[in-house]
RNA sequence: GCGGAUGUGGCGUAAUGGCAGCCGCGCCAGACUUAGGAUCUGGUGCCGAGAGGCGUGGGGGUUCGAGUCCCUUCAUCCGCACCA
């Protein structure tokens, strides 16, 4: 009896989602393991073959856990916020709801026929209303909270008015002295600057095309990430998080989880912590001082001038009248150019004098000011104390303007280049003279901190989050303007529910497309109800960023459905937090951070007990699209094979991998894919059509995307399962082709037949042979070691060698067969089910004893040892491995070979490594 | 520039410092056959008729022994980048 996939599969899906069988436990005895995915955007073209890596290396650890005896949470839900529902929305009318629903019911379609073990019921999805209201909850308690550099964590406000009240403040400008007198605006403004998640005048990027405001980690190389359109500078009163409170933590707690140390890097440099000093210079016409941040105090005496940013407050004040001009020309030209130009001629070096000078804290002297774009406003002070001898930008600025260079580190020819290297003696430098670097670096701040012309100082080069998105399909910020004045809603007025709008784009007057809703206001209570009855108010009219709902979806799947709580203590005790993360690199320096910050605030206020969301992160590969490509002859409606093209003059088009097989383009479906290509002409190779093809990403229009659901039809889940993770290392990143897939598809088969006797199911209760315990218990150590350390190649090629040995041996038994069927359950659920239920079990393999390893049966009594000389393998000999080393080292000399290969010559030492080998040396 | 990763047959890949190429694809030969893109058997790194030699991007080193460890260099991919 064939195995009938397509029947089975279905059956079993059907019996799982009938039964719950995946449903996790909230009150076990069992330990518990949380495995989590990164749930998908659910986009309007569906699941290809690359989303389910991930999915299926979770899920075949999520169902080892279960055989293993843990109590298993493996949810899934979907990010369904975001810029694709909406910028279809925006094309179409279609309300982003809408398109959202459908797109959700194919993912899930999808993934259903892929047989994971998701724990449906705990489902979350980031758009729906009983899901944003705590995340809009959790936006309140930022709102309403600081941080305390003292406690070094969050605390809710009003610890720091207390603190500011009673003039308690022991850091910070001191503006607290009367903060009881301020008016309600400006005590709202003073907070503000301290609140987690504040509004400020900040620099963003701005998107004229998107018509919004994007996250550093949305723009790319000056444009924007989604739709690649140029993004510019612009001040702004915006939303943002103050992610830069947490710099520090969120840099040292990396040291305690496991993730790859790529993501860990990723994660280091975007913090960029650089300790250093803040440094002073007087200016020589005022009292005024310039503040400069540098991490190389020692080269003080190097200094030959002084830049600032274009945008520095001090330019124009300090400006000499003569040089105004020139510089009122330079700032309006740095000023207008867009990020992307800056980026692209990072080389080109701009400045201008400014006609005023510092003077040199040590020595005196007049050190003249410039104003250059390469100082950025936005890190440390927003300008620096230029030593061109060891620093290569600054060098480059003093070439170009003909700046003098001093020599204060030995070791460098300046007359080339600056020398960088934290190496060498100080000259030049007074009381540093004779110092190596580091030694000075120390002095330096000594001297610095004693004098009070600076102190040590740590910069960060993470910037806070800007949180604002003038955009419809996000969540709605519960901030409503009194008189100005920003308030948050009551915890029992949420959801603020996404209101309804004629359209979703920005009104003409520029405002977010929130500003469209009719009777979307805040209405106080009425003085009946103890209010003040006053007007309505404006809502806060900018949506959350698409990170938002992500940031701490983890802890809603422990308690998916609780009304009152964003999550019960109770539930957020048990589950602690995920145990194994596997999701796509590209996160890193977004989700990845931001799901921590908001980690470590929830702790902070005593929330949840972990400091982390994820133990174990893994990145799995890109799964990239193989494209084929027709040659269409110009002017033509010809096309010609690959290997006569050189012959025409011919454009490259995308055809549909579809209907290319192996490279030969499938003639007839060509001509049906598109009604211009009916009576297309061909010019053949050998009788074929020869496609050319290319490695891209996989989408929809470059016609490489292969659906899974294809392949489940052609081949079945389990196949395509386990040729999924047969392709290679998880985490490498691949294009996908389907070679391979008929050697899984047999080794399905061959697998089945083991469990057959005369074409039907039948097993034999007879015990196993000796070879037969051998050939499954060393596969169940392999399973074993493989599974623990994610590599689901290996265990299916070892499943393989399994089967192959098997066959060999005839083997039929139940002794065998049965704990066979569970240790291949992870990988092939549908067909572990199967042959367990077959084998006369009522329930479902899921939860079946995952079986120990038996080292016993893999013990043996001798080995063949390999016999080398000199490196080199001879021939093979067999021992007892009761033998000792001298033991083995007599017999191996006495051998005729030996002789043979020692050519009369005696050995120099003879190597008996204990069940390895030997080596003899000549 | 800084950081992370990866280089092994025709291809995907495998090898706790111990026989390089497991497993699979492809290819070659054969068996069976109601001629199928089924199934089964054998072969398949390169050079060589053979004995044998050479082989894990290149060059050094450590070691009895290196794909694996160290140094150096090249190539490809990814992330960050006038961050003082």
């Amino acid at each position: 009896m064939e195995y009938n996939f397509r029947e089975v599969e279905k059956r079993w899906q059907a019996f799982w989602a009938e039964n719950k069988t995946f449903r996790a436990e909230d009150r076990s005895s069992k330990p518990k393991y949380y495995v989590l995915d990164m749930f998908p955007y659910p986009s309007g073209s569906g699941l290809h073959v690359g989303h389910p890596l991930g999915y299926i290396a979770s899920d075949i650890f999520a169902r080892y856990k279960r055989l293993k005896g843990y109590n298993v949470l493996h949810p899934m839900g979907y990010d369904s916020f975001g810029l694709p529902a909406e910028q279809y929305a925006i094309q179409t009318g279609q309300h982003p709801e809408i398109t959202t629903k459908t797109n959700i019911a194919r993912y899930r379609e999808q993934l259903d026929k892929i047989g994971f073990s998701f724990d449906w019921d705990r489902e979350v999805r980031t758009s729906n209303p009983d899901y944003y209201k705590w995340t809009q909850w959790i936006f309140i308690q930022l709102f309403n909270s600081w941080y305390n550099p003292e406690t070094d964590k969050a605390e809710n406000i009003s610890t720091l008015i207390e603190k500011l009240r009673s003039n308690t403040l022991s850091f910070g400008e001191g503006r607290g002295e009367a903060f009881s007198s301020l008016s309600e605006k400006e005590q709202s403004d003073l907070l503000l600057e301290h609140r987690l998640a504040y509004l400020s005048d900040t620099m963003v990027n701005w998107c004229p095309q998107l018509g919004t405001v994007l996250a550093n980690e949305e723009v790319k190389d000056g444009v924007s990430e989604r739709g690649g359109y140029p993004v510019e500078r612009k001040l702004m009163k915006q939303w943002s998080m103050r992610i830069t409170a947490y710099a520090d933590r969120l840099l040292k707690d990396l040291d305690g989880i496991d993730w790859t140390e790529s993501i860990k890097e990723a994660q280091r440099n975007w913090i960029g912590k650089s300790e250093g000093t803040s440094l002073k210079f007087k200016l020589q016409s005022s009292a005024e001082v310039i503040e400069v941040f540098t991490t190389r105090p020692d080269t003080i005496f190097g200094v030959s001038f002084v830049t600032l940013a274009p945008e520095h407050e001090l330019v124009s004040q300090l400006t000499t009248p003569q040089q105004k001009t020139t510089v009122d020309e330079y700032i309006l030209f740095a000023k207008n150019r867009s990020e992307r130009e800056r980026m692209a001629d990072v080389k080109k070096i701009s400045g201008v004098f400014t006609g005023a000078y510092v003077l040199h804290p040590f020595t005196g002297k007049q050190i003249p000011i410039w104003i250059g774009d390469y100082v950025l406003a936005g890190y440390g002070t927003g300008a620096v104390m230029a030593v061109p001898g060891h620093d290569s930008r600054d060098y480059a600025f003093a070439k170009h303007f003909d700046l003098p260079i001093i020599e204060v580190v030995t070791g460098g020819d300046l007359s080339k280049e600056a020398y960088d290297a934290k190496e060498g003696k100080l000259i030049n430098s007074d009381f540093l003279n004779g110092l190596e670097v580091k030694a000075a670096v120390k002095k330096a701040i000594a001297v610095i901190e004693e004098k009070s012309l600076g102190k040590g100082k740590t910069n960060f080069r993470l910037r806070d989050a800007v949180f604002g998105r003038q955009r419809y399909w996000g969540e709605p910020i519960p901030v409503y303007y009194e008189n100005g004045i920003p308030k948050v809603l009551d915890e029992n007025e949420l959801p603020l529910v996404l209101p309804e709008v004629d359209k979703y784009l920005p009104t003409e007057t520029g405002e977010p497309p929130l500003a469209r809703a009719t009777n979307w206001k805040y209405k106080p209570k009425s003085p009946f109800e103890g209010g003040k009855g006053d007007d309505a108010y404006a809502y806060e009219h900018s949506t959350m960023p698409g990170w938002a709902g992500s940031s701490w979806y983890f802890l809603r799947y422990m308690d998916a459905h609780n009304r009152k709580e964003f999550v019960s203590k109770e539930a957020v005790d048990y589950w602690q937090n995920v145990d194994l993360y596997i999701g796509g690199a590209e996160h890193a320096t977004g989700h990845l951070l931001y799901v921590r910050f908001w980690t470590k605030f929830l702790n902070d206020l005593g929330l949840i007990p972990v400091i982390e969301p994820a133990k174990k992160l893994i990145n799995q590969g890109m799964i990239q699209g193989v494209s084929s490509f027709v040659y269409r002859i110009e002017n033509s409606n010809k096309f010609v094979s690959i290997g006569l093209k050189k012959d025409f003059e011919t454009t490259a088009l995308h055809v549909d991998v579809n209907i290319v097989n192996n490279n030969t383009l499938d003639i007839d479906a060509f001509k049906n894919w598109r009604e211009e290509y009916k009576d297309a002409e061909f010019i053949l190779e050998d009788g074929k059509y020869i496609c050319g093809s290319e490695v891209e990403k996989m989408s929809k229009s470059k016609w490489n995307v292969v659906s899974p659901d294809l392949m489940v039809e052609q081949y079945g889940a389990d196949c395509l399962r386990l040729y999924e993770m047969f392709l290679g290392p998880l985490e490498l990143s691949k294009p996908w082709n389907t070679n391979g897939i008929s050697g899984v598809s047999n080794f399905i088969r061959k697998l089945w037949r083991l469990y057959q006797k005369d074409e039907t199911f039948s097993v034999s209760n007879e015990a196993a042979t000796k070879p037969e315990l051998k050939a499954l218990y060393k596969t169940i150590k392999k399973i074993i070691h493989d599974i623990e350390n994610f590599s689901f190649n290996t265990s299916v090629s070892s499943f393989m060698i399994c089967v192959n040995e098997l066959t060999d041996l005839k083997c039929n038994k139940r002794e065998i067969l049965e704990p066979l069927a569970i240790i291949i359950a992870p990988y092939a659920p549908h067909l572990a089910e199967e042959l367990w239920k077959n084998l006369g079990h009522t329930e479902t393999i899921t939860y079946a004893a995952f079986p120990e390893c038996i080292e016993s049966y893999l013990v043996e009594s001798t080995f063949s040892y390999p016999v080398s000389f000199n490196g080199k393998t001879r021939f093979f000999q067999e021992y007892d491995l009761s033998l000792n080393k001298e033991q083995i080292e007599k017999e191996v000399l006495t051998l005729e070979q030996t002789q043979k290969y020692l050519d009369g010559k005696a050995p120099k030492k003879v190597i008996v490594v204990h069940n390895k080998i030997i080596n003899i040396v000549v």
